[in-house]
DNA sequence: TTCAAACCCTGTAGCAGGTACAGAGTCAAG
DNA sequence: CTTGACTCTGTACCTGCTACAGGGTTTGAA
């Protein structure tokens, strides 16, 4: 099959099969004499194995791990679980960022009273944030006590 | 005072200062005879929005936006909302996901027996997945039919 | 005074994981 | 023969910074 084929099978962009064949995690396909890729099954199967990993949010660098693994298949297994070990991590810490990022967002949201008389609340609370630089979410390692206005700079 | 000291008071480099600054976010200061940038307190504050609305993850397309809004701040509420509702969608779905990968790869991690006396069950499972693209995760738009053998490229 | 450390300047390149051109060649159907 | 869909290579672009090179400036101490 062609370029096309291949990426409409895997579910991917021409362009993306291409990326991969650079980043030398897609096998390098044989040629027509037109000079078009001709694919076979073994690399839609890896190509598949790349976008099934990549869905999983995986980064290419461990992919080209897994894929390393896969070909010596033996003492495989506990390089394998490590890595998904550690993407676990990663997955629960990102949902802890969101989850804050989420509450910020939504109490942030609820600060409208809906009355358009006097200026926005939510920018208020933001300027307000932003000048005391005092708020949960964004801690601008404020040292010491370098903030004091007795070094100001005639500005 | 100057761009080290805006920036570690805003807890950010110094490098994100200038680059905020290239990129019309932030205002551009006066400088003194050497060259040198110096910053008032309005910048601080300004920059301190900027690293807030980042700390909440809102693109600088959108903080650019917000800082349109306040720079005119009758009638932003709704767009503030608009904008803020949209963000909190995008989180919301963004956990969706993480929860969905996280769910695939505990369930991947559980396959594993411990036999190393055999080929790794995980990396089996992602081949197969690959082979018939059939998995809750990896959906490659698989269409109708165009995958049938009749029309095999002599491959 | 001189020296080094710590700061600042501009400009450019790099990261991840693609995506989007430009400008050309190829193929298949009508 | 033409048209449209496909393919090729190479390069630039995206986000939000970060890092480097190769300079100049300031500041405090010896």
């Amino acid at each position: 099959m062609r370029i096309g084929e291949l990426a409409s099978r895997a579910g991917c962009d021409v362009q993306t099969v291409r990326f991969y064949e650079r980043e030398g995690l897609l096998e390098e396909p044989g040629r027509e004499s037109s000079g078009y890729r001709r694919y076979g099954d073994r690399h839609l199967t890896r190509l598949n194995f790349i976008r099934h990993c990549r869905s999983l949010d995986i980064p290419l660098a461990e992919v080209r791990q897994l894929l390393d693994f896969a070909a010596k298949p033996d003492q495989s297994c506990a390089q394998v679980n490590d890595l998904l070990d550690s993407q676990i991590a990663l997955v629960k810490s990102r949902m802890q960022a969101l989850k804050a990022l989420e509450r910020q967002l939504v109490a942030l949201r609820k600060t409208c009273d809906g009355d358009s008389s006097h200026a926005c609340a939510i920018l208020e609370s933001f300027m307000t944030a932003a000048q005391d630089h005092a708020c949960a979410c964004h801690t601008p390692t404020t040292p010491s006590a370098p903030s004091a206005p007795d070094r100001a700079d005639q500005q």
